[in-house]
DNA sequence: CCTGGCACTCGATTCTACCGAGTGCCAGGG
DNA sequence: CCCTGGCACTCGGTAGAATCGAGTGCCAGG
């Protein structure tokens, strides 16, 4: 059960009302307002000198004199760590999730984009989606398939279900004999070891054979070594409405627009063991008037990629974190071995959309 | 050769004048302003007369009496059509474009989205770029792989250098064996057809094969359905700089989110032959505060995606065409046959005296 | 130690005055 | 006839003063 620690109750009480008020309203809050809230039964003067205190000791600022009180990061984080109790998805959220993993279907990459969407649609906030690393994942299958003249296409599988492809510059014109006998060398080569580790056996005999294999297995190391750090961003325009200074959205859109520094935000802090990285505590300067909440995906225990939402540092953290672990939870679950979706049956094949543009 | 169509010389170039001001400033111009511009030589008061003509015919608007004048769309589209001398890129830009095509490497996926960074960046306004559709390219290979116990990967690449993939839930545990066997089936049946269009001969007398194969050609067929509208957007940060109302930017960012949306309004566009859509033009409501330049991409002649831009209707038409139509010729010169970056390619008819660095 | 009371602060709102960019109109001149 | 300079007028934007009110800090009394 969560407890003051280093708040006497009052204050922490006082804290609450204040943090909750304000999330509410996103006006600051003055003592009157914290006096009506409920479980307070002290006068407003009471209040008011509490909260000169609890100023003092950073977790309350004023934005000027004879305003209300705002709550300060330090202020947040007291509030999600000791205050705060864990919130519940509504039951139309809760549904909503349901709903969405029983009907997603397709492709990873389509899901995780979906699954980003979603997210957001059940917290109105920007939310990332980082797709688990396959390092370390052994290929399945290793192919070279001819594209054109001298240009072919490297395509590998790995266990996780992820493909990756390169297209390949072939110096001369290549029978797709010779192709199917470089993807035999090195599927045998490759298979069942992590993307970079494969050695291939001296030569084949046929130097084209040996030409193409060497050319692929430089474009596997290159995919290799290109951390494939894609990251899915869902509802940045969900963003556009939680700052008033059209120039902070602007920074943060654009910070979110580069996708390596939200793929390490989002690893720092899981790595801080950290759930929630309130204004300046993840250290990304354009984002200190953000607040992170981050959820672990696992599939099977291992570690598999990661939820994040990203909004207002008074954002709901309760609800955001309910929904960023949830969806999280979920995810794993239909990552992890039972491709199947808890309802049990495979996903029928029936919505055929007619697909045609007018063209 | 552009010259003024139903607008006697001097209405035109009070108008371009008005324009090309407008654009620069974003501020409502006066009468003053106009005759201070270049090749105009009469007084403010006969400039004055002239506009609310202008403004009667609907080339021009007024925000309220007694300010300056703004253009209407109708305004913007005659300077675009009539006025705007076809636009350069600046040397810089120009070789911003060089080098990024030069340096440009890996998978289309990247490569796409990478160029609607270059485009965002050379502009400053928000892109798009339209993938071209694969939907008739021919199946160059087909091939199941196992991943697990039930559960295989189908994965089609098509003679454009696309990748379509796709789990498949296997009714029963499968052999690697069964599975090559299915491949090599299917990929006799789908060579060298568009991809919903394989027929495959009856049994091949072990059921599991069968299975599988049947499995997969739904699959294919699913697959070849689902119209894969994706589309890249860079930039739309950019956005928020560009319109001062919050809200604006939050329904234009909202409305780019949605692909399928954006896609088929560059089809609009891009169909009834126009490459610049103005404020309500493109029918798109959300939209009515923006401009759309458009420029198709080409492959040997063949119409392979487009790129586009998405910006104010104020925005700099001349540029922004100069920038997406050479960004889309480049990008179409590398998809098209000869992959290899070599811009020894004779540069497309634009006569340009500037000497640029060889390469 | 809490409370009600009180003087005080200061942003927000309103009102006024005013400036100035810009307009429409018109009479006079090439 | 068309252009021009002049003139009265409009109206948004800015500045300053007055006012309001939410909120504070402090204090004396219970």
């Amino acid at each position: 059960m969560p407890d003051t620690q280093d708040l006497d109750p009052r204050k922490a009480a006082i804290l609450e009302a204040v943090v909750t008020e304000y999330i509410g309203s996103a006006q600051p809050v003055g003592s009157h307002h914290v006096a009506r809230a409920a479980g307070i039964n002290v006068s407003s003067a009471t209040i008011r000198s509490e909260m000169v205190a609890l100023e003092r000791e950073g977790y309350l600022s004023q934005p000027h004199t004879s305003a209300g009180r705002i709550p300060t990061d330090k202020g947040y984080r007291f509030f999600v760590d000791q205050l705060a109790e864990p919130g519940v998805l509504g039951p139309a959220q809760r549904q909503k999730v349901s709903r969405f993993f029983e009907q997603v279907h397709g492709e990873m990459e389509e899901m995780l984009e979906r699954t980003s969407g979603l997210l957001s649609d059940l917290t109105s906030y920007a939310s990332v989606v980082l797709p688990p690393g396959h390092e370390s994942a052994p290929v399945r299958s290793v192919q070279v398939v001819g594209l054109g003249p001298r240009l072919a296409l490297l395509v590998v599988v790995l266990a996780d279900g992820a493909v990756e492809k390169r297209t390949m510059d072939l110096a001369e014109d290549v029978t797709d004999e010779v192709l199917a006998a470089a993807s035999a060398r090195l599927q045998a080569a490759a298979q069942s070891l992590p993307l970079g580790a494969a050695s291939v056996s001296a030569s084949s005999g046929d130097p084209a054979v040996d030409c193409v294999v060497a050319l692929a297995r430089a474009a596997m190391a290159e995919v290799a070594a290109e951390a494939h750090d894609r990251v899915f961003v869902g509802g940045p325009s969900r963003l556009a409405s939680a700052f008033d200074a059209v120039e902070t959205v602007r920074a943060v859109l654009s910070t979110l627009e580069q996708q390596l520094v939200v793929v390490s935000l989002l690893r720092d802090v899981l790595e801080r063991g950290l759930s929630v990285a309130i204004g300046a505590e993840h250290g990304y300067e354009p984002l200190s008037s953000c607040a992170v909440v981050v959820a672990p995906v696992s599939v099977d225990g291992q570690n598999a990629g990661a939820v994040g939402l990203l909004g207002p540092t008074r954002m709901n953290y309760p609800q955001a974190l309910a929904a960023a672990r949830a969806v999280g939870e979920r995810l794993g679950q239909r990552l992890g071995g039972s491709l199947d979706p808890a309802h049990g049956a495979p996903v029928p094949s029936g919505a055929r959309r007619r697909a045609h543009g007018r063209g």
